[in-house]
DNA sequence: AGCACAATACTCCATATGGATAAGATTTAA
DNA sequence: TTAAATCTTATCCATATGGAGTATTGTGCT
């Protein structure tokens, strides 16, 4: 049985995604989520064995957009596999998601037992759910790769001002707050501060998945 | 002035280099050790003002060997070159060493002068000092990179044990001891004291500082 | 002038972490 | 069959960390 949660916040559009894939008997619906914020927290709050296998995430949502919530819960569960699920076949998105850490990226005009084919697939180890169209793009990208990586997956993916960055760099080398202010001649009150903030925007709650987080994505 | 410091476990080899590199002006010892563990902990009490600029190190000493020592220092200290300077251009030695973080090669048999200029090269932001005949060999290398990194700079590097290096895996997934001991099944208490014979391996004493020199040699 | 935001700094508090130390069980090597 | 590692569990203790507040300052934008 391979458990799937569903991230869309059109109530209409998960129940399209439910019916089409509750028919097959080898699913079952784990959760679903209204937005990027909602999916992180009912995924922090889960064990690690009622962790869903797939999920179908869409990339046009409010609070958390599809490819941040991507790129966060891609590093803190590695072995979920993510999805991209949606109607726009939008280069720049495409490009974004799979950098994030989506293995799929599929439009909601594919009929169920195609949707359903792809997911098996991945399951069982096959290549990634890629609709024909969004295969081509692909190989369109990959042919003249013109897009600056950096400055999208990796520093502004997570919306960290400057002084949040050299804060994170600092705590990846080992450093304590103390450490980190004497270094920056700042309050260790104030480094703890910032981190917190920076736990906030990554949607963590520790040193190691926030470094977790930075070392998956580039940004140390 | 730069400040270099000697790690080599012969006194009469040490007292060579430093009259090599002490006729020069620019160069001031900065330290000395007699072998890895003894480097490190110097490093470890130095205040980062008072960190040399480059470390001359050699690879055949006890305790700690050169490899190891340059893998957790050029981790622990990202601002300090680590330059081997050993009798030997063993193809596989250089291949380790270069693999943990060393950013020169030099035989002993070069002159004090070849041994300053290709010093002064690298502080001013120049190539990296690579002896005639360890250039040649490093050429071949890139030419067939057969050599397997993960098991040879990866997985026994540290010597960790394999309960240890799962341990650290879970620790890289930002999990508290509790969460890691219920994954286990072992007690947290059990998980701290493998946390902290990790540390004691790495000569690290945190969380971050593992998971920085995890995550730089690729263990993770 | 008013507003939002970043950066700074502080307090209180519960929990997590690292160090030191001890010790029994199991496995592996000599 | 000792001896050496490894894995396991535990306690005591000092410090570090994370969460939730509050507040001041400066900067840029409207």
């Amino acid at each position: 049985m391979i458990h799937i949660a569903i991230v869309d916040d059109k109530a209409n559009n998960r129940k399209i995604i439910t019916d089409k894939i509750s028919g097959n008997r080898f699913f079952s619906i784990s959760f679903q989520a209204v937005d990027g914020a909602d999916f992180l927290e009912q995924m922090a709050g889960l064990l690690p064995a009622a962790q869903p296998d797939i999920v179908l995430m869409d990339l046009e949502m409010p609070e958390i957009d599809g490819v941040t919530a991507i790129a966060t819960a891609s590093a803190l569960y590695p072995a979920v596999k993510f999805v991209v699920l949606t109607i726009f076949d939008d280069d720049d998105k495409i490009f974004k998601a799979i950098k994030a850490g989506a293995c799929g990226y599929l439009l909601k005009e594919e009929s169920g037992a195609v949707i359903a084919d792809m997911l098996l697939s991945l399951w069982e180890g096959g290549a990634g759910p890629i609709s024909p169209s969004i295969a081509y793009k692909i190989l369109q990208m990959v042919q003249k790769p013109a897009v600056d990586i950096t400055s999208d997956a990796a520093t502004n993916l997570f919306m960290l001002t400057e002084r949040e960055k050299e804060i994170l760099q600092l705590l990846s080398q080992g450093l304590e707050y103390k450490e980190i202010g004497q270094q920056i001649f700042i309050s260790p009150n104030t480094v703890k501060k910032h981190c917190i903030n920076i736990y906030q925007k990554l949607h963590v709650n520790s040193k190691a998945q926030a470094l977790r987080i930075a070392y998956k994505k580039g940004l140390l």
